[in-house]
DNA sequence: AAAATTGGGTAGCTCTACTGTCTAATATAG
DNA sequence: CTATATTAGACAGTAGAGCTACCCAATTTT
C-alpha cells in the first residue's frame, strides 16, 4: 500500500505519517521510484503501536522512538526489555549529586536489597523512587524505604498477573509486543484502579450521612 | 516575608512565582501598599506543593491549578477529594461517542460493578479504563474487563496500605494535604515497583545462561 | 496529454512553561 | 530628604514539543 492508504487505514493523518518516518518512529517505505514507496501490514501495526503510545498513553514522540527501538533490538531477553524501564513516568532530571565515587547506598538501593530483588544497577527506576522518598520529606511526610516495602509485595504480584498474560502468546515477537504493551498501556489503568478504589475505601470507612442507600 | 524571600526559601525564581501567581497556583500575599505584599508560611509550603507536583510528578500547570483548589475546597471529604482523581495520568480526550441517550454499560462500569465498587458517575477513570480496553483490543491483545479484576483487587489492598498512612495524621488539612501528595507522588514510584518487579520474575523465571549466581 | 497523487523537505502554527524587561510606586540607608 | 534598591503587575519573548500546511519535482492514472 502507498501512504495515502496507510494514513486511511490507521486514520493518522499523511502529513503526521510523514513527521513519524522522519523521527524513525516508523522505517521506511520500499521505494519503487523516486516519487513512491510501498508499505506494509508491518508498518500499520507498528503505525498502531505509535500513536497508541503517543495518544492514549501520553508518551512523548522521542521516548516512543526509544521504546519500539528497543521493541526490534531486544524481540528476545524479555527481562532486558523490562530492565529498561521504558517510557517511565519521571520527565525530569535533577542530577543532584554529580558525584563520582561510589556514595552510599540510596533508598532505593535498600530496598531492592531489602526485597530481594535482582535489579539492573542503572535501572532509572531508581532514582524515581529515591527522588520522591526526598520530596516527601521534604514536605514533612514520615517516608523512608520501609515504608515501600509492603507496596513493593503488591507490585510483585502485579508483575506476576503482567507474565501470566504473556503466557499464550507463542512467538517470541508477539511476547515482547505485548509486554510492552500490557506495561505501558496498563499503567494509566492501574493509577485509575487505585484512585477508585482509596475512593471506594474512604467512602467505606467514613460514610456520608445524607448519602444513604439511594432511593433515586 | 517578601517576594524575594519566598523565592530564596523555596528556591523558586521570583519569575516564575509571579508566573504562579498569574496562574492562582498561589494565593496573592497581603498587599502592604501598592507595589508590597507579605507572604507566610503558607505560601512556602503551597509553593514547595506545587513545585513537588510540577517537578517532580510532572503534572502541567492546569492540573496542579485543579489540585490545589480541590484541596481548599474539600480539606474534608476525604473520599469526595479521591473520587476527583485528580491529575490522573491520561492527557487525551477524544469524545469517541458524542451519544446523549444511556447506551449500554462499558468495560469500565461493568468492571466496577463487578468488583462491589461504589464510584462517582463521572469518574474521569472509567474513561481510561475503557477507553485502554478499546486500545488493547484493536492492537489484538485479548483485554475485557475480566482481565482487571485481579489487578483491581490488588489496587484494592494498595488503597489500604495509602489509607493506612492517613492514619497518624490528626489534623484534617494535613490529611488531605498527605492524601494528595501520597496518591499523586507516589505514582510514578508504583509503576517503577512493577517495573522492577517484572524485571526480577521475568529474569527469575528465564534465567540468562552466563549471568549466573554473580561471582563478580 | 491532462489531472491527480506521491515522496521529501521546509516552514509555520499552537500550546506549555517559563523568563526577561519595563514602569511606577515604595522601602530603606545615609 | 535624597539616593539606591526592591517590588507588584503587566507584557513580550523564548524554547521545545507535536503536529500541520505547503511546495516541488516526479511519477501514476485517466
Amino acid at each position: 500500500m502507498r501512504i495515502s492508504e496507510l494514513s486511511r487505514r490507521s486514520g493518522v493523518p499523511v502529513a503526521t505519517i510523514k513527521y513519524y518516518l522522519r523521527e524513525e518512529l516508523l522505517p521506511a517505505g520500499v521505494a519503487t521510484s523516486a516519487t513512491q514507496a510501498e508499505y506494509d501490514d508491518h508498518h500499520l501495526r507498528r503505525l498502531r503501536l505509535a500513536r497508541a503510545l503517543i495518544a492514549v498513553r501520553g508518551l512523548s514522540v522521542s521516548t516512543t522512538r526509544e521504546v519500539l527501538r528497543a521493541l526490534d533490538e531486544h524481540s528476545t531477553d524479555l527481562h532486558l526489555l523490562f530492565g529498561l524501564a521504558l517510557g517511565a513516568v519521571v520527565p525530569t532530571d535533577e542530577p543532584d549529586s554529580p558525584s563520582d565515587q561510589p556514595q552510599e547506598p540510596t533508598p532505593a538501593d535498600e530496598l531492592i536489597s531489602a526485597l530481594g530483588w535482582e535489579i539492573s544497577e542503572k535501572a532509572p527506576t531508581r532514582a524515581t523512587i529515591t527522588d520522591t522518598i526526598h520530596t516527601l520529606r521534604e514536605l514533612g511526610l514520615p517516608a523512608d524505604w520501609q515504608t515501600l516495602v509492603p507496596y513493593a509485595r503488591l507490585a510483585e504480584r502485579t508483575a506476576d498477573l503482567d507474565l501470566a498474560q504473556l503466557e499464550d502468546a507463542e512467538d517470541p515477537l508477539e511476547r515482547v509486543e505485548r509486554a510492552v504493551l500490557l506495561t505501558i498501556l496498563l499503567e494509566p489503568v492501574l493509577l485509575a484502579l487505585r484512585r477508585m478504589a482509596q475512593e471506594n475505601e474512604s467512602a467505606k470507612r467514613h460514610p456520608r450521612p445524607d448519602t444513604g442507600p439511594d432511593t433515586d
